[in-house]
DNA sequence: TGTACATCAGTGAACGCGCGTTCACTGATGTAC
DNA sequence: TGTACATCAGTGAACGCGCGTTCACTGATGTAC
């Protein structure tokens, strides 16, 4: 057997790698395949003995994310950290509503790169979307530790003001706007994850 | 002169409503021209008498949103109304994030339609979209009366909700997910409007 | 070890298609006389 | 009042273009002997 067993994989590890950028940068439709292998090193031909289409591929590149930065959150913050805390959810916090975050088009959840593209997708790209809010949800809600409160509500709010603020810096024209809602909805979701008397 | 004074803007109007339903259902890309004129009983090439080009249209079904469903809210919630109170605040939060808001892609805030959209199209359209914020907030705040708190914070917070939940039930696969995404941010949304004392 | 070969990852020209935009025109309208 | 006319909102064929996808091919590779 001509390559290696593991050649066509990474080939195909490269164009989700590159087509999860482009998608983040510019959108479901207005990247093209042709870009996406380009980026990839390759030419456009190559890319229907890798995936069945683009759609396939986008479901794909969403879900990378989970593999990539995303895994990295996983495991600092995640279940399989024993010192399960609230410091956990609030450092998660910082990271995802941080003005790096917001800066790093590229690197950037693609909750928040692409929700009106993912919202308009086959079922296939939404539950590629839903995989994501589920680990982000199940991060604070384990978070959040042992007291009275509803803990699955207070996780699943802040997951809105993350996405929710992150969404709205991104997409307002003016910067001074962008930063005051990102830091609005940051000092807001620290405060749900601390609150234990409140609610 | 030929034809009323108003003809002309009458048809405009009709584009841009057109456009505005088409645009909140499939986004900017997917819809062509085309579809727009002919959902306003027109035929494409009459489109140019009226836009200098497609964006420029784009600009304009964001902001229409303010005439019409937002208009009312803005009569109903905002500052017109002599009885400003968080009761109001409440109103348009239950109104923001309930499910026949969720349901309706035609009518629904382009807020919710268009984020990722948006955040990838030229500075006058960004505008619009900032003009929504803008009000919202705007109302929010007023709502909130004179307590000891940072209104303009807990009302850049309350919007990221609104948007932040609205956009993941719209996008995530599963319903019950979704409902359950809207439900508790639409909880946190009132709570913080009615919190006096815990911040 | 060296060579002939089968495999198949990747190539790139070609396809049909639908888009945004242009433009010469048509025909309904209000006005002038 | 009736008619000829100028206007211009709207028409629809046509344009160039770039897309997603297909397909006959090429050439680098590991294997068999």
């Amino acid at each position: 057997m001509p390559y290696s067993a593991e050649h066509k994989q990474q080939t195909r590890s490269r164009i989700v790698e590159s087509a999860r950028i482009l998608f983040n940068r510019h959108g479901f439709t207005d990247v093209t395949i042709n870009q996406i292998m380009s980026e990839a090193g390759l030419t456009r031909g190559g890319f229907y003995s890798h995936f069945k289409n683009k759609e396939q591929l986008y479901a794909e590149a969403v879900s990378s994310f989970l593999q990539g930065r995303g895994a990295d959150w996983r495991d600092e913050f995640g279940v399989t950290n024993a010192r399960s805390s609230v410091e956990m959810a609030k450092q998660m916090i910082n990271g995802y509503l941080s003005s790096e975050h917001l800066g790093d088009l590229e690197g950037q959840c693609p909750m928040i790169a692409l929700p009106s593209d993912v919202a308009r997708e086959n079922p296939a790209v939404q539950e590629s979307y839903e995989h994501l809010l589920t680990a982000m949800v199940h991060l604070f809600e384990t978070s959040l530790g042992n007291n009275n409160n509803d803990n699955r509500q207070t996780a699943l709010a802040i997951a809105s003001l993350c996405i929710g603020g992150m969404v709205l810096a991104r997409t307002v024209a003016n910067d001074e706007l962008a930063n005051e809602v990102r830091n609005a909805a940051h000092n807001t979701a620290l405060q749900l994850a601390s609150l234990d008397s409140c609610f």
